[in-house]
DNA sequence: GCATTTATCGAACGATAATAGTTTTATGAC
DNA sequence: GTCATAAAACTATTATCGTTCGATAAATGC
């Protein structure tokens, strides 16, 4: 064929194709033949733009956190906004179940450092914590998403069946536990940041007992506190995806 | 050569050897003929007690876990003990950092049930509150393991080098934490149970980072703490810590 | 002692990542 | 405009590896 009149391969489109066959046939099943097929080529063509597969799933990898949909700034305090930032993350992951795995072999860090650099810049916290902050929260929500990612590639629910007679209370728990799997990473989320002492400024005098916080914060649920129906993220206008 | 006198393959006895292969060529440079080298067979021979590749390394991800060196319990109270048995599944999993990944795509959950029904039981927490700190351990515990293994495994350092003029708070905040990556581990998940209010109970004085029990992380706090945990946001404090 | 089952091996197949060399077109200097 | 060079695709090929199949011989059971 020799060479086109445009260009036919870019790095991003070859990722996106990637993409693209990893969510249709899952990450075992990727090879470079598919990704060509996708964009109208042939396999070795890919040669010229990576110098290895892996070379691909790492753009692949950059892709999942390029895409994040990041919220708008300014309006919500620290606390507020950093929760909404690790459940836009979370969810963008969770779009690509069957190409999360990658974020763990090809995690592109240096993507984020900018956005460290600004949440650790207005962190209220001391200087010598702020590092634990971020990366705990880092962490739980890779570590989150990654999990779910697993199971919703494989098709398998979070918790397995398992003998409720001989484990009661981890039944008793189970079915106790009310909230979905994104509820319960915003609560997890906001344990963590309450264990730091960051709990929601209001500008009122600070209650002993807030109410009204942003995630799901949690308050003692007595029995017959009324629950909130399934999920509530932390924004009041925006409605949980599906 | 037809039967052995006495069987050359066990299903332990594969995983075993797959391990050691992956600990010493990586996961990438796996092959069923370096593990039936390392056991003396061929690899066809395999396909007699495994039906895939993928069957062995399920095989190894569950070894990842049966090797978790328990912590002899009863001797501290809750939440010293939960510390100790998550900090020796992340060291454990540390001993095999190539093998770690395999944890993502066979998670044998089901080897963690027993384990969760047991401190579940134990919690100082209303149940339907239980799950949602037990998973969230479990995803700090194997988000934090898998993460630092990869770094491991790759050879790089947990933060990458990045222009400190550029990046002025993100550099100060790397400067500031003294902690070590297993420190940061422990401070992250005291920092989560205490915002559950699951605080230490001892009142023993206080002791300095570096001599505390669980790890160097457990961070004095002050001697009128409840213990049963209802609610407590702690409010904003500065450990005394470094 | 003989049939059956068990647990290995050898040979071969198919898929696939990667390399090498070829071809055609665009680009830039004159 | 012409021409040399680089760009960007292709074809052909190789090597590796997971997997299957049939053969084989030792152990087991009646």
């Amino acid at each position: 064929m020799g060479r086109p009149g445009k260009q036919l391969i870019s790095r991003e489109r070859a990722a996106r194709a990637a993409l693209g066959v990893i969510d249709v046939h899952g990450l075992d099943a990727l090879s470079l033949e598919l990704v060509a097929q996708r964009m109208g080529v042939k396999a070795p063509s890919l040669y010229y733009h990576f110098k290895s597969k892996a070379e691909i799933l790492s753009e692949v990898a950059r892709l999942l956190l390029l895409d994040v949909k990041l919220p708008k700034p300014e309006t919500h305090e620290w606390r507020d906004a950093i929760i909404e930032l690790n459940l836009a993350t979370r969810r963008s992951i969770l779009q690509h179940p069957n190409a999360a795995p990658l974020l763990l072999q090809f995690f592109p860090r240096h993507l984020l450092l900018g956005a460290y650099n600004h949440w650790i810049s207005t962190c209220p916290l001391p200087v010598e914590q702020r590092m634990i902050l971020i990366e705990g929260l880092e962490r739980l929500t890779f570590g989150s998403a990654l999990f779910e990612a697993a199971c919703r590639a494989q098709g398998i629910e979070p918790m397995p069946s398992f003998d409720r007679e001989k484990l009661p209370h981890l039944a008793e728990a189970v079915r106790s536990n009310r909230l979905d799997q994104e509820s319960a990473f915003v609560e997890t989320l906001s344990r963590f940041l309450d264990g730091f002492g960051i709990t929601r400024q209001t500008h009122a005098p600070a209650p002993r007992m807030s109410e009204a916080k942003v995630g799901k914060a949690t308050h003692q649920r007595t029995a017959d506190s009324p629950r909130r129906a399934t999920r509530r993220p932390p924004s009041r206008k925006k409605p949980a995806r599906v």
